[in-house]
DNA sequence: TGTCTCATGTAAGGGGTTACATGATTCC
DNA sequence: GGAATCATGTAACCCCTTACATGAGACA
């Protein structure tokens, strides 16, 4: 998918200045970009001539002018179509499973370690995840539904972490019987 | 991380073409590239280029010379460096989670069809895995250490799927309580 | 006759990243 | 004096994808 829909969802929640989007994008999971300038500036370019957002300039003194992008009535059912029709398979790339398919070479104890190293890597990301999810929780929601779903995204992510923590520890528990 | 340590590493395991590589590719999971000829065929130029491989051209009588590639010492010794170094967290782009959090602008229909069609998808998906692991299975392993691993990445896959499939079943549980 | 498999490559373009560039204010 | 925040944008580059190109034999 494009960022451009993202985008589209984050300003029909709440219209912003590109420098705003770029922060969310930097400390959010699931809209899994970096949020570098590049492609929000630019998408936020091809957005407005596409017709699907308008911005006001906003004059400030102290801090430079700013932009405040909205959408406009075609990007509300733009984006309205995309979330119903969009059908696109989530992608899990997991290059400690390229590593593991051939650590064969390892010896017990290099085997052991990358075991462990992943494990608490993936603990940290897990504990991340939970802060962020604290953090979200005092967010101003629009509906109880949408406290909901927002609520769900988080819980994936975090069970997305726990499951593969789960298994990282059965590996190592089930290597260290093979290995005697 | 690059597409050259999985090449390298399928090369350690087995000497093969471009041709034979973009097959295992178009078939893993966990190998997740597409497995596209520009990327195979320029990997294998620029890794020969580095002495991590070499190949031999095989003269075949009704079908065109193929390149067997292998990996050198100095290939075999970069490809276990990588291994246990390597340090490359996990990425879970879930295109899903960005239709749920800007959902709440369907209707109550519309929002469980858009879950329903999510996890016929995901089902789709892990029957796919289930189907290549069984396939895998008849793989000959070098050892009894390597063929554990390699389940044990299957296994990875699959139990990715049935948490995302066991998350998806529990929004629309919860959500058929909240709406009434 | 047309499509499939074997086999190696190239071209064009999209998506994404880091780093560069500017300039005022605020905070340590 | 130096770094951080606010704010918008550009340049260079890498990774990855689809599609194009060639050419022989097999099979329906």
């Amino acid at each position: 998918m494009t960022i451009q829909y993202a985008i589209l969802g984050l300003l029909s929640w709440r219209p912003s200045s590109g420098y705003e989007l770029k922060k969310v994008f930097e400390d959010s999971t699931y809209l899994y970009w970096s949020g570098n300038n590049n492609q929000i500036y630019k998408s936020l370019l091809q957005l407005q001539k596409d017709g699907m957002i308008q911005y006001e300039t906003i004059h400030q003194d102290g801090s430079p002018s700013k932009k405040i992008y909205s959408v406009t009535a075609k990007g509300m059912s733009e984006l309205k179509e995309w979330i119903i029709t969009a059908k696109e398979a989530p992608e899990f790339k997991k290059p400690f499973l390229i590593q593991l398919a051939w650590a064969d070479m390892l010896s017990k104890e290099e085997l052991a370690g990358l075991l462990t190293k992943y494990e608490k890597e993936i603990e940290g990301q897990l504990i991340q995840q939970k802060e962020k999810y604290d953090r979200e929780k005092d967010w101003p929601n629009r509906s109880q539904r949408e406290t909901f779903l927002w609520n769900m995204i988080s819980v994936n992510l975090m069970s997305t972490y726990q499951s593969e923590l789960t298994w990282v520890r059965k590996v190592r528990a089930q290597l260290a019987r093979i290995e005697e």
